[in-house]
DNA sequence: CGCAAATCGAACATCGTTGTACGGATTAGC
DNA sequence: GCTAATCCGTACAACGATGTTCGATTTGCG
């Protein structure tokens, strides 16, 4: 990764500072929409000059900055082997090691949506985040999760509690403790295919495999 | 209400201006945390001259903006009854009545909170929205709701879903449709207490007919 | 050691936004 | 229909942020 093109590979120094400079980006990105170069710069220990020699608009910036958060958070998604075990194990998993990369970045991949409009970018975004999105669906093939509601709306419930507890810690108003388990505790029943009184073979029934129903999967 | 200061009540033209501009300002604010006067102006079908004439600074016009979407918002959720029948209930007519209110002045109400310190407009906050936190806790007394997680996780966790489904519908992945319904059908079994073993005789109250889900008609 | 790479701050032009000031045109209300 | 309230557009000053240029200084690397 970071292969640099043919370009003259830059120095020991300039690449900490680089490096740097994309740390302060994302941190600032992402509690604030519109933080100015300047205070960028500051954050990273650098001259506002530095920081244009690196990346020459904010538009730039942005991009990188997207890449390396893109970045972060596929090895995170990765690191919770989203296609082992059962679709619940699996989602717990996801919910214990990836929680907070993928809500540390959300504001940018919002504020990137936004305003980046590279058909390229936006692909490599929905392919980073797709195994989220499968653990569901394969939940929903298995029985695990309920199928009464829309596929999409359960990834969107999904995302919303995450980003919800790590806005939560953020606020002081939760640990970050048992935040993980806080998670799963309140998506397992809410996901669960409903147990009826009795939890006897009920649910199941068909598992249908044809597929007409399309669940759209949308997400533009 | 709208009890004018001893200020010589303005014109029927002025007044429906001073209304435009207030509506305006909440739509543009929801969408954007950063519109410029000269935007709201002109969604307000006015010149930037008068909106400066009727609220002299931009702080002026957010803290106007905010009391007006409070207003709304506590009116909605007064018009849901929230102290009437059981918490179960109350909460799903809170999610049918107040849903969209709730969520419309989401943003104001943060970027009041951010850049608005003024202790008194806080508490007024609080206070409107006080009602839903109330209900569950009530849902948590009566044995209704679990007890397991921290009551303010559960009041996060129903705004979480709020805001999520609203921005859903906006974007365009959910019809406006069965909206409440789908709310409500998933934050039911997240909060309703653990069936663990089987619902003895516990709970039950049986003091309503709030039975069943209501969920089932969503669909599509 | 020495050179090229990379740093820095200061200064500059440009742009968008905020808030104010003026004068002429409407328009509500009595 | 008359008057004062209110509207409008234009113009202006002040500010902050974006990029760019320059010359001087530091620093990595061979």
């Amino acid at each position: 990764m970071t292969a640099q093109r043919g370009a003259p590979r830059l120095r020991a120094d300039a690449a900490r500072n680089v490096e740097a400079i994309l740390d302060a980006a994302l941190t600032l990105f992402a509690e604030s929409t519109h933080p100015s170069m300047e205070r960028i710069a500051k954050a990273a220990g650098v001259g506002r000059v530095t920081l244009y020699s690196h990346f020459a608009s904010r538009e730039l910036l942005l991009t990188a900055a997207l890449d390396r958060a893109l970045s972060q958070a596929g090895e995170a998604i990765r690191g919770a082997e989203p296609e082992r075990g059962t679709a619940d194990a699996a989602l717990g998993r996801l919910i214990a090691v990836a929680w907070d990369a993928l809500h540390r970045h959300r504001r940018v991949f919002e504020l990137a949506e936004r305003q980046l409009d590279t058909r390229a970018r936006w692909e490599r975004h929905a392919t980073t985040l797709a195994p989220i999105t499968e653990v569901i669906e394969r939940g929903r093939r298995d029985g695990e999760f309920r199928r009464d509601l829309p596929a999409s709306w359960l990834v969107t419930t999904f995302y919303a509690l995450l980003h919800a507890a790590a806005e939560s810690v953020r606020s002081g108003d939760l640990p970050p403790a048992g935040v993980a388990d806080l998670i799963t505790a309140t998506l397992q029943p809410a996901f669960a295919t409903t147990t009826g009184t009795f939890a006897g073979a009920g649910t199941t029934a068909a598992t249908e495999p044809h597929g007409r129903t399309r669940a759209s999967s949308g997400r533009r």
